[in-house]
DNA sequence: AATAACTTGCACATCAGTGTGCAAGTTATT
DNA sequence: AATAACTTGCACACTGATGTGCAAGTTATT
């Protein structure tokens, strides 16, 4: 006959997704908690852990996959005909995907997993070197750094805000705002140029970013 | 008769002084380097590390210091009347106390022993403010954030060209005018503005900074 | 030459966390 | 009710590094 294993229980379904959960939530106020600590979180023991992840690093590496899938996603619908508007879009919802993980966030990108977390955000700094080159060549953009030496800047700028936000509470609206200044700001507008093109633009409201 | 005890040898001061120079250098490739490799750098035993350190967290601490000290001095004589001037100045020659070892630098101030760097760098932080505030009043930069948030923007710009350069190096000239580009553009500045700005002012000519 | 200072090697205790094997239980599914 | 899937607790091995005690050497200093 066929090899027709049987499915997956439902209870164990459930339990790899409140592992997930858990890790999310500790190691988003320690990326070094424990598996002990993720399971009792999870509601589970750390010796069952091991039956839905191999090893810490697999949890991690899922669990950072799956954060950075949802996030170039939501940023893949991200169009715009002018370039700067669209890196401001970006900021934008980048902030609004990543704020309520901003430690996982910056260890992701930071941490010893970085390396592979670059092969998954692939496309979206892509998209962000190429707005940052469109925006060169239409001189709308400074054009006495490299595209892809600006766009990490960018980069930089936008985490910056990240850190900002946990040393100092930022609110939605702040926040929004604040990504999408500080990333004009680097990329070379003045700040009350780089104000105005946001109140100029209602899509720049954060109600869809 | 009085406690005269005798003075420290003179082989024990300079073994002392390799086990910094060895720590700064290792440390700087990777934060975590083993205190057996640190002595084994130095031409010692970890053995006789111990005979000098007491343990891990006195070494870091000493040499976290001996840096922080370092820095803080070399910016204590940056003065100039025009305060965004200042705040060109005092990135330009942080850079430059602090290019060489970049990696110690960001692991001083986001490590774990970023509360303590906090401490022995609070006078530095407290002239980026003070010059932010300056210039806020005199109009000279951008009003729409408080100074104690924009001097950390500031200093998040400062740190995320550290970062750049190790991703691609930057000679010493590019270096010391990104430092400078991307601190005034944090800080309100248009990116022409901030160029003329820097080409205006001879003493932002990297050769004292 | 005497002395204190310094170095060394080795053994040992310690520590926190990871990953496994196994046997005994519980529970979803058929 | 039978079966496979899942969970659990416990014991254990392991790891890589830190920190200490001690006895025996070497070396600067007086």
């Amino acid at each position: 006959m066929t090899t027709t294993e049987r499915a997956p229980r439902r209870d164990a379904i459930d339990n790899r997704a409140a592992i997930l959960d858990a890790a999310r939530l500790l190691l988003n106020q320690d990326p070094d908690a424990s598996l002990e600590a993720i399971a009792a979180a999870a509601g589970l023991s750390r010796r069952s852990l091991y039956g839905h992840f191999a090893n810490r690093d697999e949890l991690l590496r899922v669990l950072l996959d799956l954060g950075a899938v949802r996030v170039v996603d939501a940023l893949a619908s991200v169009s715009h005909a002018d370039p700067v508007v669209r890196l401001a879009l970006i900021a934008s919802r980048l902030w609004g995907e990543v704020e309520t993980v901003r430690v996982m966030a910056l260890f992701a990108v930071r941490g010893p997993f970085k390396g592979h977390t670059a092969t998954r955000l692939e496309p979206l700094r892509t998209r962000v070197r190429a707005a940052v080159e469109e925006g060169q060549s239409s001189g709308a953009l400074r054009v006495d750094l490299p595209a892809d030496r600006l766009a990490r800047l960018v980069e930089s700028a936008a985490l910056a805000v990240l850190e900002e936000s946990a040393l100092s509470p930022l609110d939605a609206a702040a926040g929004h705002r604040l990504v999408m200044l500080n990333v004009l700001g680097t990329v070379g507008l003045g700040w009350r140029e780089a104000g105005e093109l946001i109140d100029a633009h209602p899509e720049l409201d954060r109600k869809d970013g």
